[in-house]
DNA sequence: ATAGGTGCAAATGGTTTGCGAAAAC
DNA sequence: GTTTTCGCAAACCATTTGCACCTAT
């Protein structure tokens, strides 16, 4: 399919298969974010013959159509989530793996910072911080 | 290898192979992100023998040791480049893929709000930012 | 009937690992 | 002599793709 700049027509358009409106309501119901594997699991329960080559198609389908983001929290996979109306950044715990979104105004000002300075037109912006959690930073680091 | 929380002790110890040398000083010669595979072939030019094997397991030890940064900037794989004393981030433009790495005071400023904010001891910071470019901004989008 | 979506199984490709040989200490 | 690293090939695993069938228009 072809995606022009007029986004919203071919939207609806699209969304126009079981499948699709299965894995984009799960997505919908699910605070943060998961992987495909996840989806897949959730998706089944639904539709047992749903397939995971379905999910990864779809997947790409709607990350193109910008509805949802596309991260990479870890090595080993990517996640995704709906993408709401306020941009939101991750602080990821280096010990437990604990995941916790925020959201911050001083980002959108960098946003208007960097746009102007590097002369790009930025459609998303990504903060990505590590370290450890509270419940971990007194413990001893496990390697 | 056990890394404890003295990492500067084990550090020089480590750097004791011939081909862990030639690679730490590959990744310090580079300006900029490289992956696996790049390395590799530069690597090869210096010592035709070396493994892609070594070149993974070192790139993961040397991540373990916080000599490198591992990022993702595309979903495809890993970019590697030798951690530096200040802080920088990457502007991916989406249609030609170019990379341009910037630092900013801004983000100083927002991992103190968010570390103050969420109780956590942040040890990375890494703002991704992903849209369009001046050279590509005009012309439409190749989908 | 035509175009596009799906399910399945096979392919792809980056990364990891098992193992015997070589190097470091 | 013991421990660690290396090179090679095979394994792994998330994701993609080829193809035959299905579904909606």
């Amino acid at each position: 399919m072809r995606i022009n700049s007029n986004q919203r027509i071919d939207l609806k358009d699209k969304l126009d298969t079981r499948q699709r409106r299965l894995l984009l309501a799960i997505l919908r119901n699910t605070r943060g974010h998961m992987d495909a594997r996840q989806l897949y699991q959730r998706a089944i329960e639904k539709d047992p013959h749903i397939s995971l080559a379905t999910v990864y198609r779809n997947l790409r389908l709607f990350k193109e159509l910008e509805l949802i983001d596309e991260m990479h929290l870890d090595e080993a996979r990517c996640y995704y989530e709906i993408r709401s109306s306020a941009d939101h950044h991750h602080l990821v715990c280096k010990s437990c793996g604990k995941v916790i979104d925020f959201e911050s105004p001083t980002v959108a000002q960098l946003v208007e910072e960097v746009q102007h300075n590097c002369d790009f037109d930025i459609t998303k912006a990504m903060l990505y911080l590590e370290g450890y959690c509270r419940e971990c930073k007194g413990k001893a680091k496990t390697s």
